[in-house]
DNA sequence: ACAAAGGTTTAGTTTTGCCTAAAACTATTT
DNA sequence: AAATAGTTTTAGGCAAAACTAAACCTTTGT
């Protein structure tokens, strides 16, 4: 097994989150590590001499099969680490993210599959996303946003997008988890917000901004 | 909290280990880390420059009581780590210093504290060896080696140093780990080599390099 | 079709951290 | 006291990975 640095990674997960294993920007690539454009056309130089991605010059990139092959597995050191994070040691999931981006980086299959099996091989994360398995295979991508829904339906939130600290903290002051379930009231025709109604009866509106990082089944 | 470099802490710890708050050689150093004399000349400036060492050129490198502080954070964190590997994930106590390292420089207070308590606040490692505290007190190191020890004692096993795969494999063949107990029947006056009865009945000899990394108290 | 605008790549610099080879220092031995 | 052996530091390179500034494509608008 190739080991690869941290940055490399980090590029790799880029690609993965952007395109899958479709061609993205050097632009939109540079923005998403947090790097500039220079930088960004280094990298996956680098990248591209190691048979992990394909580079046309001004055209974009993408991951080859073994780049995104390469990229589902740190995905799932990733989930796994933040279910560990939240299901054993009681972090909230909106601190999880930064912690599992320094913990994916351990180079271990062995140490990883351990620690799948001892949280009970799980196949979706604290925010509902899907871990990889181990052979590469995803595990279908839940719900959809709440304005999918016609008014009175009745909903279960099974996943949401990390959209930042004050997004978390608003779901948890509405007392939003996976899990919960609720009645579509109202879907507003002129701004796209959202009229909820749980179980216990509370009756509170989402923003369109809120709700559409927001996934749900319906029952 | 200032972060650090993983080499700089690696050259944190090996000062620890070597020299305590006390003089190191360069060369000692070096060895130690893994890396050649002028890496570890050059390392060491970066070190002295930030406050976590004393550097007296020709003469030897100490730790401040600042970077003393810091290497035992690092110790508490590796120790923890192989604590979670082995009773948690069911890992060897051969395998895991390895993966420890890695773990070890994730920085992350929080998480630390959070781990301990989830694995009961251990205040010692699979080994044996003490965990630092949170605040830098060091618990007791446990145990004497075997030849410590008179004939006829009866002995608990309380610490082993890691000396190796091997070491690992012929302590789980001859059944010994940390807790077992044993009557030392006989130190060989020709070559040191030790005899011991487990609780079972069984009876078997130690070579002296075997029994040197061994450490007990008597019961 | 052509020129401006915008995005991408090249060129050159910086920092970290490693290396080898050479110079400098310390210590020991005669 | 001087030579020599051993250790340490300096000097100079190299690679990864970031940056800025400048040059270079592509696209788009008139």
């Amino acid at each position: 097994m190739k080991t690869h640095s941290e940055s490399e990674e980090n590029y790799i997960k880029a690609l993965y989150h952007l395109g899958g294993g479709n061609a993205v920007s050097n632009g939109d690539l540079a923005h998403r590590v947090g790097a500039k454009g220079p930088s960004a056309t280094q990298a996956v130089k680098r990248l591209a001499t190691k048979g992990l991605a394909e580079v046309i010059p001004y055209k974009g990139v993408k991951l080859t099969a073994e780049g995104v092959s390469l990229a589902k597995h740190i995905l799932r050191k990733h989930r796994l680490w933040e279910t560990f994070l939240v299901d054993k040691l009681g972090f909230g999931w909106e601190e999880v993210h930064p912690l599992a981006e320094q913990l994916e980086h351990v180079q271990s299959r062995e140490l990883v599959e351990k620690l799948a099996i001892f949280l009970g091989s799980p196949i979706h994360d604290p925010h509902g996303d899907p871990i990889p398995r181990a052979d590469g295979g995803l595990p279908p991508t839940m719900g959809q946003p709440l304005q999918q829904f016609s008014e009175g339906s009745q909903l279960r939130i099974v996943r949401v997008e990390d959209a930042g600290t004050d997004f978390f903290n608003q779901l948890d002051q509405l007392n939003i988890s996976l899990g919960k379930e609720f009645t579509l009231l109202t879907i507003s025709s002129f701004d796209s917000s959202i009229q909820l109604k749980a179980r216990g009866g509370t009756i509170f509106w989402l923003s369109h901004s809120m709700s559409s990082n927001i996934y749900a089944i319906s029952l």
